[in-house]
This record gives C-alpha cells, structure tokens and sequence, in this order.
DNA sequence: GATCGAAAGCTATCGGTATTAGCGTATGAG
DNA sequence: CTCATACGCTAATACCGATAGCTTTCGATC
C-alpha cells in the first residue's frame, strides 16, 4: 500500500475545492478521503477530525476575505476605500461560495486561531471607517454597521434571497452610500 | 403498543421546542421520535422525512416572524414603523433562536408554502418602505437594504458575531436610522 | 354490537456518516 | 542496514435517515 502523501493543508485545500464545487455540506471525511484515494481514518493522521477541517476552512475562507480587502483598499479612504471593500467582500462570497460560507460557521471562535482572523478582518474594517475621520465608540458603532450591511447583504444573496429582476448592483450602491453620507457626517466637517 | 396521538403540527411544534432548545442540528428525526416515545419510522407516517420538518419549521418561522412584525407596526408608519419592525424580528430572533434559524434555512423555495410565507413577509416590509412615500423601484431598492440591514445585524448577534461591550441597542439604532434619513430624502418633500 | 379497512406504529434492513482502537508496513534518519 | 516513527489500513461502534413490509389499533359502517 504506497503511501498517499497527505498533509493538513493537501486535506484542507481539497476541502476547499470540494466546498466550492458541491457546496459546504459535500464536505466530509468520506469524500475527502475517497478523493485522495484513502479510507477516512486515514485522514485522522493529518487533520482533527470533520471539526477540525472546518475550523481550518473557517480560518482560511476569514483570511482570505482580509486578504481580498486589503489588497483592494489599500491607498484608499472614505467613499472609494467603502466601496471597494464592500464590492471586494462580494465578490469573495461569489469566486468562493464553499470558503465564503465556511468563514461564517465560526460562531464560537474559543479556538485563538479563528478569533485570530476574525480580529484581523475586524481591524481592516475598522480603518476604513477610521478614514472618515470618526474615532472611539463612533468608529465601533460604525463598525458594526458596516459589517452587518455588508454581511447581510452578500448573504441574503448568496442564498438566492433576492429573486427579483431589479440591479442588485444598484441596490448595493444605494444601500452603502446612505451609510456613507451618515459616517461622513459623523466625522470632522470636512 | 399504545398509540402516541402523533399528528403533523404535533411533530413539527415538538420540533420547534428542539430547535429553540437545543439548536436547529439537534432537530432530528431519531430526537423527535424518542421525545414522543415512538420508534422513528413512525414519523414518516406523519411528515415528509426530516427534509418536511425543515421545510414546516422554515413556513411557520417566517409566518411568526411576519406575524409579530404586522402586530408591532400596525398603525404606525415611518420612522416609528421601521424601528418597531426591526425590533420585533430582532426579537424574534431572541425569543426564538431555533425557528429563527429555521426560517434562514430555506433557500430555494421551490416549495409553494415556503414562496408564500416568505412573500408575505416581504410584502409587510414593503408596506412600512411604502410609508415614506416612495414607490417603484426606489421602493423595491430600499426594500432589498432594510431586508440585508436587518438581517446582516441579528444574524451577526445571533452568532455571537458582536463581541464588544459596546451598547448593542444603540448600533442597531444608528444603522436605522441613517437608513430612515435616507429613505425620507427619497419619499416626497414632506 | 360485530366487521373490516384504513391508519398508525412496529421490526428489520440498508446505506450513509464520524470516530476510535489497534495492526502492519513503508520510509527516512542514523 | 537497521529501526523507530509516521502512515494508511481493517474492524468495530454508534449515530443518522430512509424504505419495505408486518401487526395492531381504531373508527366508520352495516
């Protein structure tokens, strides 16, 4: 019996594109292990179980989206920085639906490496909203806000909530520049 | 062998239970038989398999949450009518954990009962947009971001996504209310 | 009140999942 | 070349959903 030449991050990866392809719920042990041409067990050697797959797939999809909103910000500020953000988010939740939905199964990050990547997304958002010149509890309100907008729109429709044939791109535009007049007007006058 | 009494609706409200208490995974055909003392091929002579559970618990989610948000914004309009339906589907969330997240679980409604709930929904929404006046496409743009506003925000806090001691209440109000000023620049001069 | 058919719950079974225990072998370090 | 370790394996356990087909209960009808 040769040897299949597994590691973590070969399982993790295949995880990803199968998440990707067949969505979140197409991965388990099983699969993998079938795809890598092993028995499940196997994979036990490499990776913590199904949970510890999807801890890693959650870790991976958050910096992913950082990584995404960074390079897509980066020089940027106010209204240009806010879009490009949002629209840089978007798009992730699109190349990427398995990774995309992986990072929102976090929901009790006690594991230090996942509140590691959700503190490093929250802090990019965080200086785009520093950008508008708002600081203290300003910033973090604004913060939240952003957050929820954004998340709650790339969900809704990622999960196919907006069934209508109205511009989702108008209705994204629409809906982040109502909150970006209101930050602006939080911030310094001018 | 005794019969059990079991009915549709007694199934899916002890399954409501499950999911409020326990969380929506707990909800399982096993669980749900050996609550009422029964084995659980028995169920299928009641529901749909699992799959049927899900889909009356995502109907009767969004039927509740359309109900507690009709009885909170009756005879209200604008701003007032727009913060009382965002707090009572917050609230619903709350009160609710397990059928709320029913109620997100139903992504392709393929299923008539699951289309019609849910246009219902929609539709109280669009009547509190309604009542700033606009119309048309505004209406259905403005519809589309209170729908990811609301549902970005208790989702979030739902998964415990909002970790700081910062004032929930007061974020909420703020994202509503640069939403609310938006809208009204939008309705007529009034 | 007896009868009988439909409905309800059962057992048995199948296929799927994760997980653990423990075995044998390939492999690379020495 | 040896051998300890890492790796993949089989076997087994314990869940899960689902279907087929049997038995029993119950209520409508005569």
């Amino acid at each position: 019996m040769p040897r299949a030449g597994l590691t973590p991050t070969a399982v993790v990866e295949r995880a990803e594109a199968v998440a990707d392809r067949d969505g979140l719920e197409a991965v388990t042990l099983a699969r993998l292990a079938s795809e890598f041409g092993v028995r499940s067990p196997s994979l036990y050697k490499h990776v913590e179980g199904l949970d510890g797959v999807r801890r890693a797939l959650a870790v991976r999809g958050l910096i992913e989206a950082n990584a995404r909103i960074q390079r897509a910000t980066v020089g940027k500020t106010r209204d240009e920085a806010l879009l490009a953000l949002a629209r840089a988010y978007w798009q992730f939740a699109r190349d990427r639906p398995g990774l995309y939905a992986a990072s929102l199964r976090a929901p009790t990050p006690r594991q230090n490496d996942v509140a590691a990547a959700g503190e490093a997304l929250l802090g990019t958002v965080l200086s785009v909203v520093a950008s508008y010149g708002v600081s203290g509890d300003d910033a973090l309100h604004a913060t939240r806000g952003l957050r929820a907008i954004i998340h709650g729109f790339v969900s809704l429709d990622a999960a196919g909530g907006f069934r209508l044939k109205l511009d989702l791109e108008e209705s994204f535009r629409r809906l982040l520049s109502a909150f970006a007049r209101d930050l602006a007007a939080r911030g310094p006058p001018a």
